[in-house]
DNA sequence: GGGAGATGATTAACATGTTAAGTGAATTCC
DNA sequence: GGAATTCACTTAACATGTTAATCATCTCCC
């Protein structure tokens, strides 16, 4: 049996002897932040051998997931379908260039544009990838339920709808702070 | 620099004419990580600044966050509760260690293990970070609601719950072991 | 008590996340 | 119409994620 145990052998309240009145901040385990990455990895982790038997990062696959719904796309909106930064998606398609599993050009009216699209390699590695994920997931959705998925699904985009315009909370600290 | 609200711009089912029977996939922004990641990130986004602007990345917070907790924890309990790798641990161990925010010690009892604790210094800093770091939530609690958060963190955790003991060959293999 | 294997932690190597700076092409503005 | 600015990437630099290998203990078993 693997990871899943028990949380408590942390013994909460251990080191509040040490100092007398700190700062109360939430237990640990009830941090948002935390339980979107746990939830997350325990995801990822079904997908993470089966891409990496074909070769394929995560990240790599969703740009390559990304380009099988369009003709073709420009960098910046490839950046934002895929969620990954302009960095990290350089790097990348220059890799997924040089494995010529994409294609480059400059736009036509654009020289600083460049236009990306997956090549017919790229569609078979996808098509080799497809079965397996969605049989992955399909099980994910059998374990937790179609309806609960949904409900998830919602939750998780109205939140990101809430945080949209709560601009920089820097501003907020700063008033904090003086 | 507000996030533009048009998803549109993809245009899916554009690119059907280039090859003719592709495995269906989900749309993209209806999968699990995707949702998952866009979320975490809409959250963290909101703290990283504060963080920063006291010299702390996520992780090394989420690590003197965890060390606040206890009297004084072995490495390897540090990781699961911070929900780190290791060798990312072995990292941030060695540069709080070295701006003297935590202390470390061998085991009495086992040369192999190391206990982690945090320092006078590191608790000054938490102290120092916490107040901006509560705002920043109770506002996002104030945004999303607080009903609609713990029911969140439940449907998380029911996920993860859910997906346990879903072996990815690698489980499958070690059951077989037993 | 000594060697084989298990265990805890670190190091190595590569890929990505994150912020800042750089580069070259388009736009704006006088 | 040319300098200043903006824009679309790209590089750079540093921190972390991820897997594999290493290293030093520890345990077990003979």
């Amino acid at each position: 049996m693997a990871r899943k145990k028990s949380m408590d052998e942390v013994r909460p309240g251990q080191g509040d002897d040490a100092s007398s009145r700190r700062t109360p901040m939430r237990e640990f385990s009830r941090s948002l932040p935390m339980s979107l990455l746990r939830a997350r990895e325990a995801v990822m982790r079904q997908f993470r051998p089966s891409l990496r038997s074909h070769g394929l990062t995560e990240q790599q696959w969703r740009i390559l997931r990304a380009l099988t719904a369009v003709d073709e796309i420009e960098v910046t909106e490839l950046a934002r379908v895929a969620f990954l930064l302009g960095p990290s998606l350089s790097r990348i398609l220059r890799d997924l260039e040089a494995r010529a599993l994409i294609e480059r050009k400059a736009a036509e009216n654009d020289g600083r544009r460049a236009v990306v699209s997956i090549s017919a390699k790229g569609l078979k590695l996808i098509e080799a990838v497809a079965p397996t994920s969605e049989a992955i997931y399909a099980e994910i959705t059998r374990r937790y339920g179609a309806r609960k998925l949904a409900e998830l699904h919602e939750m998780l985009g109205v939140l990101e709808a809430s945080l949209a315009g709560m601009g920089s909370a820097d501003d907020a600290a700063v008033e904090a702070d003086e």
